[in-house]
DNA sequence: ATGGTGGTGATACCA
């Protein structure tokens, strides 16, 4: 028997597309067959005047974009309502640019939707490492942590969507010997991701599948993607309101395998509603 | 094997 209280689920998915001018039809169509109810993108590398809002608009979707010229640029795209967006980490402590400047990089957007508040986020890269680039990832990922957890005390689902361009496990890596000394597989990035699930954040793909290899990106390079040398660093991390009512979660390898496909596929989750 | 591919924008830079 199936249970006689009607409960409608959502599916939430975060996709690092890699310029959204080269994955428009790509993320047209993934949204028109329905694959998500609210869709998180990184990489739009795009402005905020050149964001293809009226496209979404037309298939029925609601968008808001955080955007920057040729690099990074994250946006949310959404069956339901967007209110009280957020562009940029919120309460950050001191600017965590490059060589002491104002972090002018777009890489957080933040907004609530439907009694929920989502994130999608592209954290830095971090390489070489080490260098000013990875201290700069170093410090965004300690700002991201202090928002998260100011975050936790609102008690209400939270999901902070995105590339986090960190390996969390060993099972998340083909071969982590190949990554030794990469700014994704380094024990500060892992170290700062795991502080946020121990303030309370749970990874989505890890609470529905603890074991098992389930890659998210495959580098263009030396035939990665047809060799399955991938890697997972794109994740949904739930605040424990969001977690109890996680359903489902996967990854959507078929668009990775898409004529001129971004270098990532999709995440998801599906989640009860709240009320 | 220190390469390889792809996006941006017009050249190096980023990933």
């Amino acid at each position: 028997m199936t249970s006689s209280v009607m409960t409608k689920t959502a599916r939430i998915a975060t996709w690092n597309v890699n310029s959204l001018k080269a994955r428009r039809e790509h993320v047209l169509t993934y949204l028109s067959e329905g694959k998500a109810d609210i869709l998180l993108l990184q990489e739009l590398k795009l402005q905020d005047a050149d964001f293809p809002h009226d496209a979404f608009k037309e298939i029925g979707f609601s968008s808001v974009c955080h955007g920057q010229k040729t690099y990074n640029g994250v946006a949310i795209i959404s069956r339901f309502d967007i209110e009280n967006i957020v562009r940029g980490l919120p309460n950050g402590e001191a600017p965590a640019g490059i060589d002491g400047e104002a972090d002018t990089h777009a890489r957080y957007i933040q907004a609530d939707i439907k009694g929920m508040t989502i994130a999608s986020l592209y954290l830095p890269n971090g390489n070489p490492c080490p260098g000013p680039k990875f201290d700069y990832k170093l410090r965004w990922m300690k700002r991201l942590a202090g928002v998260a957890e100011t975050l936790l005390h609102s008690e209400r689902p939270i999901i902070l969507g995105g590339d986090y361009n960190v390996m969390p496990q060993d099972v998340d890596c083909y071969d982590p010997n190949a990554w030794e000394g990469d700014a994704l597989w380094h024990p500060d990035s892992r170290a700062a991701f795991f502080a946020l699930a121990h303030s309370g954040y749970t990874d989505a793909l890890r609470s529905i599948h603890p074991t098992g290899e389930k890659f998210s990106f495959w580098d263009y390079q030396a035939g990665a993607w047809q060799k399955n040398n991938g890697i997972r660093i794109d994740h949904l991390m739930m605040s424990p309101e969001a977690a109890s009512r996680l359903c489902a979660a996967d990854v959507d390898n078929a668009e990775r395998g898409k004529e001129r496909p971004s270098d990532h596929t999709p995440v998801y989750c599906d989640i009860t509603l709240p009320a």
